[in-house]
RNA sequence: GGAAGCAUAGCUCAGCUGGUUCAGAGCAUCUGCCUUACAAGCAGAGGGUCCGCGGUUCGAACCCGUGUGCUUCCA
């Protein structure tokens, strides 16, 4: 076969996945074996991938494909989340570039619409994970809209209901005026904004001419102040007691209130209060027993409680009330300010404080059983420093706005008759039902029952995505379910510990009377190389699909977790992707290399040369295997990455194959030729889960492989312990060969001029089991041993072995900077000697330290002391 | 205003129960090599007052206190 120069990703990829997935590999059904379950976070279905769906699908992924290697039943499920306000948003969007205006269309025609776009557009991201390699059970791919997972929120909001967890209530909520719906506040981003803090005077109701001035960023509002308050023991206001101020342009008389909530040190000590549009100035209302004047409509214009500016945009207010306070003469002074202004997370307007009858869902006892959850370890969060935060929110937990005025989503299952009173029920027969057993006087009527107008917000239907999407509400005692739940992981951004972690332990707890997930990890948050968030706004995302054309998925996905830290924010770094690409052609061109071997392997060939590096590899192998296993217990993915990375570039390339390296030409036995081979096949099982597309295909080259022979399914072998003696000679045979090469590299030699070695040694052994292979990477045309100094040499001491390396080609050997350099480090182990030799005459050293502290301490002087006598020895 | 976390090489980070596996890795840098898998490579090297100060201890990157700086969450 003809091997490409490098690896060819593009073709590879897309052979891969088709072949895994025809094969049904992603597929899971209950068996004997133990499961092993991750959901999905499901994307919003108007998604298209970003770095943070990389990040965490990789993630994922790298998980459930090593679980299925280590033979669990794996499971990963897919979907979509109906995302009522984004998605809402960009039909509206779509239907504009119609010219179709949405108020002209009955909620049924829109749905419709929606239902079309979804059909279009909804599994693009999908089908973006797929390339990305993901291994999903695509046959149980999920959507928080279908008709099943609706009628289980419906179920589950009625249940609610009876209860008494839920109810209906005016509140101040968080109104996005564009999407004109309320927002939970987990909903609301804040950010840091340069405002104007303005000074307005009141004109106090009485005889005289006197003023009260407050201060307010948001002078729009004015319009609505129903008071003004000042502190108790404000002396400054004290004579204001039981008197009144005028609104301006308002006109309207308003009582001078007294409370101790208000700060004396801001502004003027006197605050104007709005409790329709202001949370706190709300509560001060309900305390004093305040009139609430709405001022501003639903859109964000003014109301007509505005008077002469209703109609008009809310900030244009802002800038022409000043204006008109200006001509009036009541504006004292504008100063700069900065303050925390809300933002909708979803449409990025500013948030409008408003009043508004809402549907909730009290939280507190549902949120105790998820509390002691996480509390007592049965869930548990990595990195743990989560937990806290969770502990903390929990505990304060609000009532949970659960309505919204939007059409695209599961539509409250109330309804009202004539008179307003509410029955709640899973369909309009059963409210009606209900009616008629309230209301038997007329029963014989047919009622008006009008279905209440909103929807509920999406996190009211992804709470139950660990259980829905095994069918919970219509087949309880399902297979699956009983299978596959309590899910193992869930992989997620901390991002939305709120929203939907802890709402889904609640979920898990309230209605399947079990905990959703055994534990719970937290990425990072994916930024840039400068600590920037990535945001579309700030366009510093880069294009993930193109990524993936240019380099591959697997240089994608090593680019993203070798730079993913456990518990750290990712900073993306787009040399990661040279990085990768890189490591891809290392192993290719390892591959290339080996399979040369293959035309030349004979029986009979003498191997015993690189019999030490054979053993050497397999210890390694064992070793670093643990080492994985143990990172990857502790979602040190990155970390483990980094292993198994270093493990293929330098111990197997770097050294393992230039050790068993046959010269030129010369024949490979049968023997090394085999081992090689079952090493690569080992390490590209190790890397498979992180880069699963580059290995099944080198896996595939290697060797030719029988029907169903795929590294996907390769079951990872129990390594027995290492042999301890082996690993430390090969470190020791390193540090001999790269000692040797630092000094011909010092002395200028060229690397084809062959050098003499004599070696001055107590382990003979070693040496004499790898100077085969000691030659062959000195380029030393011969290796010897001796008992006494070489005469004409650079001396080189390794741990306490004396090496006299002779330059037969060499002119002159310039034995001064070498010598110099020993000299060195002579006075640096005295120092050294010096200092361990203080905590040993240490009587407290001696008795507090433990014993084999004391041990290894007395080991170093010795070493040290040898050390000394070698390179002193060497010197001459 | 309340809370949490972080500070180690130019960059990004490891560093367990305090003790030479303790000052480490990758990337970047420098030097030499077109060596017969790979120049997208090979070989080698340099580089840090472990944020400042104080304390505990025989012993501190690690524990405690404090200051400074940064980040995040909540209000």
């Amino acid at each position: 076969m003809e091997l490409s120069k490098n690896f060819q990703h593009q073709q590879a990829e897309n052979q891969w996945y088709n072949h895994w997935e025809k094969k049904g590999y992603f597929k899971s059904t209950p068996d004997e074996r133990e499961p092993y379950t991750i959901v999905m976070p499901p994307p919003n279905v108007t998604g298209i991938l970003h770095m943070g769906h990389a990040l965490n699908n990789t993630v994922q992924d790298i998980l459930i494909r090593r679980a299925k290697m280590m033979g669990y039943n794996t499971c990963w499920v897919p979907g979509t989340d109906h995302a009522s306000i984004a998605t809402e948003a960009k039909v509206v969007g779509m239907l504009r570039e119609r010219g179709i205006d949405k108020k002209t269309l009955s909620r049924d025609e829109f749905l419709g619409y929606a239902w079309e776009w979804k059909e279009k557009y909804g599994g693009i991201i999908l089908e973006q994970l797929r390339k990305l390699g993901c291994a999903l059970d695509w046959d149980r791919t999920a959507f928080t809209l279908d008709e099943d997972y609706y009628a289980s929120v419906i179920r589950v909001f009625v249940d609610l209901y009876n209860k008494g967890l839920i109810f209906r209530g005016v509140k101040m909520i968080n109104w996005d005026p564009k999407a004109k719906t309320a927002l939970s506040d987990e909903e609301v981003n804040h950010k840091q904004m340069n405002s104007k803090l303005t000074y307005v005077k009141y004109r106090i109701d009485s005889d005289k001419e006197e003023y009260i001035t407050i201060a307010t960023v948001r002078p729009e509002t004015i319009l609505g102040d129903t008071a003004v308050c000042v502190h108790p023991e404000d002396e400054r206001y004290a004579h204001l007691k039981g008197k009144y101020c005028i609104i301006p342009i308002a006109n309207r008389r308003v009582p001078i209130i007294f409370d101790d909530y208000i700060d004396k040190e801001f502004g003027t000590g006197a605050l104007k209060v709005t409790p329709a549009h202001d949370i706190n100035d709300y509560n001060l209302g309900i305390k004093h027993n305040l009139e609430v004047i709405d001022t501003i409509a639903e859109d964000g214009t003014m109301s007509d409680a505005a008077g002469p500016y209703a109609g008009m945009d809310r900030f244009a207010v802002r800038k022409k009330i000043v204006e008109d306070l200006k001509e009036l003469g009541l504006v004292v002074k504008e100063e700069d300010y900065t303050n925390q202004v809300g933002f909708s997370e979803r449409t990025d307007v500013v948030i409008e404080p408003r009043l508004s009858m809402q549907w909730w869902c009290k939280m507190g006892d549902l949120a105790k059983p998820a509390i002691d959850a996480v509390a007592d370890g049965d869930i548990d969060f990595h990195p743990a420093k989560f937990k806290n935060l969770y502990r903390h929110w929990m505990e304060n937990i609000k009532d949970w706005c659960v309505s919204r005025q939007l059409w695209w989503g599961q539509r409250i299952p109330a309804w009202y008759d004539a008179e307003g009173t509410i029955y709640v029920a899973k369909t309009a027969a059963e409210a009606h039902e209900q009616y008629k057993a309230k209301k038997p006087a007329l029963a014989a009527e047919k009622p008006e029952m009008r279905q209440e107008e909103d929807v509920l917000d999406t996190w009211f239907s992804s709470w139950l995505w660990p259980m829905e999407v095994f069918d919970w509400n219509k087949t309880p005692d399902n297979k699956d379910l009983a299978y596959y739940y309590p899910t193992n992981t869930l992989v997620t951004a901390p991002e939305i510990i709120f929203f939907w972690v802890a709402r889904m332990i609640m979920a898990g707890y309230e209605f399947k009377g079990q905990l959703p997930f055994k534990e719970v990890y937290f990425t990072g948050i994916v930024r840039d190389k400068q600590g920037r968030k990535m945001s579309k706004s700030l366009g510093n995302s880069p294009d993930l699909l193109k990524m993936i054309d240019d380099y591959g998925a697997d240089v994608v996905r090593f680019s993203v977790m070798i730079c993913s830290p456990a518990g750290n924010d990712v900073l993306f770094d787009e040399a990661g992707l040279d990085q990768g690409r890189n490591f891809c052609n290392k192993m290719w061109n390892a591959m290339k290399l080996v399979k040369g071997w293959e035309a030349r392997v004979a029986d009979g060939v003498e191997d015993s040369q690189v019999s030490f590096a054979l053993d050497w590899m397999d210890a390694r192998l064992a070793e670093v295997s643990g080492e994985v296993a143990e990172l990857m217990k502790d979602f040190k993915l990155s970390e483990g990455l980094k292993t198994v990375y270093s493990l293929i570039w330098n111990d197997f390339c770097s050294w393992y194959l230039e050790w068993v390296k046959p010269a030129m030409d010369a024949p490979v036995s049968a023997h090394v030729y085999e081992r090689t081979i079952s090493v690569f096949e080992q390490l590209l099982q190790l890397l498979h889960p992180f880069m699963p597309f580059v290995t099944e295909e080198i896996y595939h080259i290697l060797r030719t492989r029988a029907e169903g022979d795929d590294l996907i399914n390769k079951q990872l072998p129990a390594y027995s312990a290492p042999t301890a003696e082996t690993l430390k000679q090969g470190t020791m045979l390193q540090e001999v060969i790269s000692a040797v090469r630092d000094t011909r590299n010092k002395s200028q030699l060229k690397p084809k001029e062959e050098i003499e070695l004599w070696i001055d040694t107590q382990h003979r052994a070693f040496y004499e089991r790898t100077i085969d292979i000691l030659r062959k990477q000195v380029n030393a045309m011969q290796v010897g041993f001796t008992t006494e100094g070489k005469h004409g040499s650079l001396s080189i001491v390794v741990n306490t072995d004396k090496l006299y390396m002779i330059m037969p080609n060499a002119t002159a050997v310039d034995s001064g900077a070498q010598k110099e350099e020993m000299q060195k480090e002579i006075e640096y182990l005295k120092g050294f000697l010096l200092s361990v030799e203080k905590k040993l005459n240490n009587e407290k050293f001696m008795a507090n330290a433990k014993p084999e502290v004391v041990a290894s301490e007395r080991k170093k002087h010795q070493d040290a002391l040898n050390k000394i006598k070698a390179l002193e020895e060497s010197l001459g």
